[in-house]
DNA sequence: GATCGAAGTCAACACGCGTGGACTTATACT
DNA sequence: AGTATAAGTCCACGCGTGTTGACTTCGATC
């Protein structure tokens, strides 16, 4: 077959890391289709061909997997290295909640988008370390994890950004234990 | 005197309601002059010649003053309580801080404004508080209420925007405390 | 070597935006 | 009554946006 050998989805690819970095950095509403295919060197009617709209770039942009290790059978201390590990190598990886973050604040789809992942990703997982009330625990680890990176990457407070790996472990991991698996939080 | 004695200020004083109103539901970008004018029932041009810019408009609309109470000679749950009633009444008088939040996901002087409201308003008050470290624990303090507030009010998550004013006092309180008090915290 | 289809470019459209300036209205003072 | 002055309206400009359609290029197949 080889309908077409050449490079055809390279293209499309960089495009789509250019988005991903400019809806990171910019949020969905500054970041146009003009700068997206200029960054590429490309003409803007090649988002349009690959992706339809600037919606469509912004969805794939926004593809978020958390995939979360098992935390069955795991105690407080190991749980909370474990999701800190996790989400801090998560946005090493790739800004792609990063961008739904940014959206998130102003348009109200990228907040569903967001919501979901951290419920129907997240939940379960923390599901089954949380002692009671899964709902409330899983909303409060989401709201701090998403509360230290908007104060680190977006706020960018020095205090915060000069965190290394190991401390954001010591400094912020002990929440995220009690969160889950203090039986005397809450009313 | 009396120079104009007519309801001079009174129609400014609506197109500022209207413009925080609209900039804590959708952001900076997203509101228009029009819009905004449009709610008050008067001519975009109005808009100018009260603030001279849309972003004039913002930044009166983003004006935050935090006023938190001294926090000097209280015990750690005095202490949480404490924070956790003055931003739940904050967030409920008016959305001021809510503008700041939304708009600092995609604007970076708004990050840096919101920034400069923490380090600045709500620092010294940490600070005497805290048992050491002052800047990283009042940017975990910091965190955590706008991380909670975020999932609260801008997710609309369900299990932290059913939460009452005592439920989160329960909840995320005794976070606030360690973050500041607990001598064992960080790295 | 002719041809077909995909990859890519070009110019332009329609729209909504922030903003400016000329114009109108009406009130308070002389 | 006349007038100055502030409040408010109208209209339109210029710009950047997302998006579209027709055109061009070019490599692979027959």
């Amino acid at each position: 077959m080889t309908p077409r050998p050449r490079d055809a989805t390279a293209t499309r690819a960089a495009i789509l890391d250019a988005g991903r970095r400019q809806f990171a950095r910019d949020g969905f509403e500054r970041v146009t289709v003009r700068s997206v295919a200029a960054e590429v060197g490309v003409d803007p009617a090649m988002v349009m061909r690959y992706f339809t709209n600037k919606a469509g770039l912004f969805a794939e942009a926004a593809a978020t997997e958390l995939v979360l290790p098992d935390l069955a059978g795991l105690g407080p201390d190991e749980i909370a290295d474990a999701l800190v590990d996790r989400f801090f190598a998560l946005f090493e990886e790739s800004p792609t909640l990063l961008v739904l973050l940014r959206a998130a604040a102003t348009s109200p789809e990228a907040a569903e988008r967001l919501l979901a992942v951290i419920l129907d990703q997240a939940g379960p997982a923390l599901a089954t370390a949380a002692v009671d009330r899964p709902a409330e625990r899983a909303a409060l680890v989401g709201s701090q994890i998403l509360g230290f990176a908007f104060v680190r990457l977006v706020l960018g407070a020095p205090a915060a950004a000069a965190m290394s790996r190991d401390d954001v472990r010591a400094w912020v991991g002990p929440t995220l234990a009690r969160y889950l698996t203090d039986p005397d939080l809450g009313p």
